[in-house]
DNA sequence: CCGAGATCCCGCCAAG
DNA sequence: AACTTGGCGGGATCTC
């Protein structure tokens, strides 16, 4: 790599701090093999001065809306910028927009994605953006098919990330894209946060505060969870928790977002990438250890959820562990 | 990577 | 009437 590739994020007022450091933290740690950087993320704001943040600081940029024009990536974080609530563009807002090469990739993260609305740049386009917001989002922006049951939607040029920390769960996304599934996961690693989160953020929607501990599959969950190397099938999983199938399969969907039988792979796999890290077992006895059944499987998991065998797993991460 | 057989799981809908 | 339950069908997904 020649040079690191360029972001840009597009501070509005008043905008969400969380959100606006995320790319300079997460792209900007990104490095290649030797070390080298991978982005180099700018701050810009309308006229190049601060930009107060919703919790009262403010954010000094690197520069104005002439930034964009050097962009390869455009990010932008949530705002309750005018166009949150008037889904138009401000004058200001239009003529930052032209200045985007038209090449440039154009992301943004919870609210930022009513900005994009505005632009007209994702009628036709599946999209998403915070769940509390999605009401909002729809009537402002019919044309858009959006989604507010996932972390985030690629649609190549345009990406659009949920509420918040899922802008983590992007920048990631764009480093895997970038560069590989191995970078993302360094990535990851350094910044003790999941390389991969699976299950969309339907879990957030449906019971934001889990309620009631004894009526739910909780307790299945946490028999599950030790009895991981057994043989367990999803109708055992039911009768553990005195359910129909069906009533378990809606239940557990609701109470986690996740499917009995995907969360339990997504459980075993867990395990599996403990047990690598961890130990020197064969990989044949860690996919038994973890319940996966056989290291064909394990494989083939592994790999669906951070791209590595499970041999080049452990040698990158055996070291980190010990 | 394949392909057969097993398993999962969600819309549908009748029955509490 | 509104809501929950759970059997069924069969396309999707998984295992080996």
């Amino acid at each position: 790599m020649v040079r690191p590739h360029r972001a840009v994020v597009l501070l509005l007022p008043p905008v969400i701090g969380f959100d606006a450091t995320i790319p300079p933290q997460i792209l900007g740690s990104a490095t290649d093999q030797d070390g080298k950087d991978l982005y180099e993320v700018r701050m810009a704001s309308l006229d190049g001065a601060p930009v107060p943040t919703r919790s009262g600081y403010s954010i000094t940029p690197d520069g104005d809306t002439s930034l964009l024009a050097t962009a390869q990536t455009v990010i932008v974080p949530g705002t309750r910028y005018h166009p949150r609530y008037a889904g138009t563009l401000t004058e200001p807002l239009a003529a930052a927009f032209d200045r985007i090469r038209p090449s440039a990739r154009i992301v943004s993260i919870c609210t930022g994605a009513f900005v994009l609305g505005a632009t007209g740049l994702l009628d036709g386009r599946r999209a998403t953006t915070h769940w509390g917001y999605a009401d909002d989002f729809r009537r402002l922006y019919p044309r858009v098919d959006l989604d507010e049951t996932v972390l985030f939607v690629d649609e190549g040029r345009i990406l659009t990330s949920a509420g918040l920390a899922a802008g983590i769960d992007l920048c990631l996304h764009l480093i895997r894209r970038d560069h590989g599934a191995a970078a993302a996961n360094r990535v990851a690693k350094y910044n003790v946060v999941p390389s991969w989160r699976d299950g969309g953020q339907a879990q957030f929607i449906e019971r934001p505060v889990p309620h009631g501990e004894q009526s739910g599959t909780g307790a299945a969950r946490d028999w599950a969870l030790a009895h991981l190397d057994r043989q367990l099938d999803v109708a055992r999983f039911a009768a553990e928790a005195r359910m129909s199938l069906r009533t378990f399969n809606r239940r557990f969907r609701e109470e986690t977002g996740y499917s009995p039988g995907a969360w339990l792979i997504e459980q075993r796999v867990n395990q599996a990438r403990n047990l690598l890290e961890t130990t020197d077992l064969p990989v044949d006895e860690v996919a038994v250890r973890s319940g996966l059944g056989s290291g064909a499987t394990l494989r083939q998991r592994l790999h669906a959820a951070v791209g590595l065998s499970p041999s080049d797993y452990r040698r990158r991460f055996r070291a980190a562990a010990s």
